[in-house]
DNA sequence: CACCTAATTTGATAGTCATCAAATTAGATT
DNA sequence: AATCTAATTTGATGACTATCAAATTAGGTG
């Protein structure tokens, strides 16, 4: 990617992210509106809208026909094709990984059947689990390596699960949930500390 | 679209529109970096960088490796794909026309062959042109219909055809100039006012 | 010309955010 | 502990910009 396309399209993004130019592309893209139209459409004063169609035009993603007094814009098929090529040449590039094996040796390490070391092998990367599994029984084969991450006997503020658990997914919240339903921590009533529930009393491992 | 896919979107959209954040893409599509290095590279002050980054951690394009007290980021290949999914689906539907057979019934009064007809048909859009063809000979039939725009005998100022012109389509150097090339207009020795030239010194119509 | 309507321009205001210096946290080392 | 290094957090500042009211421009019509 060259620096004038690279320009080019970083003006083409910065136009694109807005919550309202974003609304005028969607109604424009049924068809043609002119200006009082599209204040009404998205509540906002004639200027307002006037501004973002100006911006939209001067970067080509709009078409401009006069009609008498009223100005019809709509959208400019190429100009927004150009965008989607901009986006579409982004690399994703399959991150060359330091790749060490070790990286996954903790993995091999869990005295658990092969099948569910294998969930886990497809859905960590560098100990983290950028997206967790759909299926309800890859989720909680991650639930129960979660679980052992937490010290038996100790108890946790739920600051601190909140830490632990973020180091492998944003969505820590979920996580903290869905331990406690499905029975790997428990609460203390009335909203306290958390703690782990003894394995014995947990959900066996698949097979 | 979906409402929750288009907040997702808009954030993800000013997440990158960015020009910082543009150029750490760039870098990290090769491999993964630390805070230090990221900082020398954008010749930025480190809390900047790091502020970047949280952000795009946050929105889920990076992963984040530590090692002691350094920390690694790399690129999320699975959400940025997630991007690109969203900015393909932008629809560039083929405009619906208001469609008023009344806007085409200019055409059909033309004394012109089916066949240019279906060309004007075909390419205009209220009135104007969009997408110019490609192909010679149709381009053409476009020309000799923006010819008719003219009075014979009526000499213009430049800028009198190109407000004519441009209300066709934007690019009315290049149809101002084809004009003239294709022999439908002339224009006075040492630059100044154009013509229209007699129908019958013209390029005849398609059979 | 006077008037009406559609739209833009101008000017002011408020909110967002990129940036950096200074302070703080946290891992590693001695 | 004391210290060193890497990074984040905090707080302040400046730049940008979305928004609207008021003024202005411009086409259309009486």
């Amino acid at each position: 990617m060259d620096i004038g396309q690279r320009e080019d399209m970083l003006y083409l993004l910065k136009t694109f992210a807005d919550e309202q130019r974003l609304k005028l592309l969607v109604l424009l893209n049924t068809k043609e509106y002119n200006v009082t139209e599209m204040a009404k459409a998205l509540e906002l004063s004639e200027p307002t809208i006037s501004h973002h169609l100006t911006r939209m035009h001067a970067v080509g993603l709009l078409r401009l026909r006069m009609d008498g007094n009223q100005r019809f814009y709509s959208l400019n098929p190429d100009r927004l094709a150009v965008f989607k090529k901009y986006m579409a040449e982004i690399e994703v590039a399959p991150v060359q990984t330091p790749a060490k094996v070790s990286d996954n040796a903790w993995i091999e390490a869990l005295p658990w059947s092969e099948e569910d070391k294998k969930v886990l092998r497809d859905y960590t990367f560098n100990g983290r689990i950028p997206n967790l599994p759909n299926k309800e029984k890859r989720f909680l084969v991650v639930l129960r390596w979660l679980a052992t991450k937490f010290e038996p006997g100790v108890r946790y503020a739920e600051k601190q699960v909140n830490t632990i658990l973020s180091a492998v997914n944003e969505d820590y919240a979920l996580l903290r949930r869905s331990l406690v339903e499905y029975g790997f921590m428990r609460r203390e009533r009335g909203g306290g500390d958390y703690w782990l529930v003894p394995e014995e009393e947990t959900i066996p491992s698949g097979q």
